[in-house]
DNA sequence: ATGAAAGCGCTAACAC
DNA sequence: GTGTTAGCGCTTTCAT
C-alpha cells in the first residue's frame, strides 16, 4: 500500500527487502553483490523479496561506495559509420558480465569530450572507453589514472596507464596501396586529414601505410597527400581541387570512405570513369561503400571484434589488472568495381 | 599533498572545498545550485576553491538528494540514419541549460530498451528522451509515471503522462505521395514495415498518409502494401519480390531512405530505369539519399529541430511542467532524380 | 553465517 | 545570510 490514493508506491530499497524477508540490510547488499558467505537459505529469502517488492539498487546510492556496474562510453560523432559496429560488440560483451554502457557524444571536439568523461567521472562510472577520442595522449593519461579505460582508434602502444584496441591501420593502408600498385599505377596519392592534428589518429598511422608501401614499390618521389580541412564529413573542397588538378592521379586511397564516397560520386558527376581513369579505395567499408551504385573498395576493420576485446580489456581492468594491453586487429581488403 | 607517493591526490569534496574557504558545507551547497540566499562575497570565496581544489560535485551523490543534471537519452538503433541531427539539435539545448545526455542504445528491443531506462532510472537521471522507441504505450507511461519524460518518433497525441515531438508523418508521406500521382502515376505502392506492431510507430502514421493521397486521387482501390521484416537495416528479399513481380509498380514510396536506397540499387542492378520504369521517393533525407549516384528524392524531417523543441520540452517538464505537449514538425519534400 | 553501525558526498530543513 | 544536522540508499568493516 502506498501513503495515498493515486500515487505512486514509494520505490523499495533495501531496508524495505531487508524488512520483508526478515534479514539484515547487510545481508542483503551481500546477495545483490553475491558476495562470499551467505547461505543458501538466506539468499533465497532474498530473492524472494525482491521478485516479490520489484526491487533494484539504486546506481546512485552504489556509486558512492562500490560500483555501479555501468561504464562510460564516449564516441567520437554520431556520424562516424564506424562506431555501430564497435558499439555492438560493446554491448554484447558488457551485457554478459551483467555490465551497462552509457555513452556520450564529443561531437569531435577535446572541450565537449572533457566535459562528457567529467560526467561520467562524476557519476561514478565503473570505466571509460573512448572512441577515437580527440583529447590529446597527455589528457587521456590524467583521466586513466582516476579509472579503468580503454581507448579504441588511438595509436599509443607505450601508454601505461590505459590499453587500446585498433586495427592495424599501417597494415591496412598498407594493402589497400600495394592492390592499386599492382594494377599498375604508379601516382597513387593518398586523402588525409591535417597534419597538424594528435599524432596518434588513425590516418595518421594510414598515411604510414601508405608511405611504407610507395617507397617499398620504389615510388617515394610519388607520394603526394591531399589533406581535407577538420570539420566532420562536411565537404570542403580538397577532394574538387584534386579532381580539377592538372595533375589528377590515376588512383587514390582514402584515409575514411567519407572521403572515398564523396571522391567517387564527384567523380562521376564530372564523367570520370572509375576505376578506369580513376581507381579508388577507401576505409571503413561502410554499407555505403557495399551499394552496387557505388560499388567502392574498403578496408574493413572488423568493428565488432575491435568492440568486444575493447570491453573484454575494460571489464578485466575494472577487475584489477593493471598492466597495459596494446591490440591490434587485422584489417581485410574489400575490393569492388572501384580499383 | 597526498598520502603517499604517486598516488593521485583524493578528490575534493564539498567538505574540503568547505573548510578551504573557511564557510559551511551549506553555503557550499548553495553556491552550487546558486540557490537562494548567497552573499556575493560569500559566493566568491566559494567559487574561488572551488577553482582552486578543482572541485566538481558528485553526481552520484546528487543523485541522492536532488538533481543529477543529466537526462538519459534512449536511441533505437545506432544505424538509424535520423539520429545524429536529433542529436545534434538536443545536445545544442541541454547544453545550454548545463545539462548533459548521457545514451543507451536499445538495439530496437523493447527488452534492451526496459533495461536501459532502468539503469538510467537507477541513476536518478533528471529525465528521459526517448528517440522511437519500442516499447508500448502502456510501458512508456508507466515509466513517465516516475519521471519527465519526451517521446521522438512514437505518435500518442492523447498521451497524458509525457510530451512527444514527430515529423507529420501522415503530412509529409501524403505529400510525397501526391509527387508521384502528380507525375502522373496511378499504381502508387508503399513499401512499409509489419502490420502487427505498435500502432503508434511512425511507419504507421506515414501508411495513413499514403492512403489519404491515394484515396483522395481516387486510388483506394490501387493502394498496395509490400511489408519488410523487422530486421533492422537488413535485406528480406520484399525489395527483390517487388522488383520481379510481374505487378511491379511504376512509382514507390517507401517509409524510409532505409528501404528506399536498397530498392534505388536493386533496380539499377536488374537495369531498371529510375525514374523512367520506376519513381521512387524515400523518407529521412539521409545524407546517402543526396549523392549523385544516388541521387533519391525523400523526405527531411527537420531532425535537429526535433531534438531542440523535444529537449527544451523536457527541461520545462524538469522544471514542473504537467500538462503534455504534442508537437508536431512541417516536413519538406527533396527532390532529386529518383521521381 | 549474520547483523549493527559507520560512513560515502551531497541537499534541505531548520536554527541562529 | 549563514551554519548545523539529519538523512538519501547503499557498501563495508567489525562484532557476534
Amino acid at each position: 500500500m502506498s501513503k495515498s490514493g493515486t500515487t505512486t508506491p514509494a520505490r523499495a530499497t533495501i531496508r524495505t527487502v531487508a524488512a520483508d524477508a526478515g534479514v539484515s540490510v547487510a545481508a542483503v547488499s551481500k546477495v545483490l553483490r553475491n558476495a562470499y558467505g551467505v547461505s543458501d537459505g538466506l539468499r533465497d529469502k532474498v530473492q524472494k523479496s525482491i521478485e516479490k517488492l520489484d526491487y533494484r539498487p539504486s546506481t546512485a546510492a552504489r556509486g558512492m561506495r562500490g560500483r555501479t556496474y555501468t561504464v562510460g562510453v564516449l564516441l567520437v560523432e554520431l556520424r562516424n559509420p564506424f562506431l555501430p559496429s564497435v558499439i555492438d560488440g560493446v554491448q554484447r560483451t558488457l551485457g554478459k558480465a551483467n555490465y551497462k554502457a552509457l555513452m556520450g557524444v564529443g561531437e569531435a571536439r577535446a572541450k565537449i569530450e572533457q566535459s562528457l568523461i567529467d560526467s561520467m567521472v562524476d557519476m561514478r562510472m565503473d570505466g571509460l572507453l573512448l572512441v577515437a577520442p580527440r583529447l590529446s595522449g597527455d589528457r587521456l593519461a590524467r583521466h586513466a589514472q582516476r579509472l579503468p579505460m580503454v581507448v579504441i582508434g588511438h595509436h599509443e602502444p607505450t601508454a601505461a596507464l590505459f590499453d587500446t584496441v585498433n586495427s592495424d591501420d599501417r597494415r591496412g593502408a598498407r594493402i589497400a596501396v600495394e592492390a592499386l600498385l599492382t594494377r599498375g599505377h604508379k601516382d597513387v596519392h593518398m586523402i588525409s586529414m591535417p597534419e597538424e592534428n594528435a599524432a596518434q589518429n588513425v590516418y595518421r598511422e594510414r598515411e604510414y601505410g601508405y608511405r611504407d608501401a610507395m617507397v617499398a614499390a620504389g615510388l617515394a618521389d610519388r607520394i603526394r597527400f591531399w589533406r581535407q580541412k577538420e570539420r566532420f564529413a562536411q565537404p570542403d573542397g580538397t577532394i574538387d581541387a584534386l579532381l580539377e588538378s592538372p595533375d589528377r592521379p590515376p588512383a587514390v586511397f582514402c584515409w575514411s570512405d567519407i572521403a572515398a564516397v564523396e571522391l567517387i560520386n564527384k567523380a562521376a558527376a564530372r564523367g570520370i570513369n572509375v576505376p578506369e581513369d580513376l581507381a579508388i579505395i577507401g576505409y571503413d567499408d561502410t554499407p555505403t561503400a557495399a551499394l552496387p551504385l557505388i560499388g567502392l573498395s574498403s578496408m574493413d576493420q572488423h568493428g565488432t571484434q575491435i568492440g568486444e576485446l575493447a570491453a573484454a580489456a575494460l571489464l578485466s581492468r575494472i577487475e584489477g589488472r593493471t598492466v597495459p594491453e596494446h591490440r591490434l586487429i587485422e584489417p581485410g581488403l574489400i575490393l569492388r568495381r572501384s580499383t
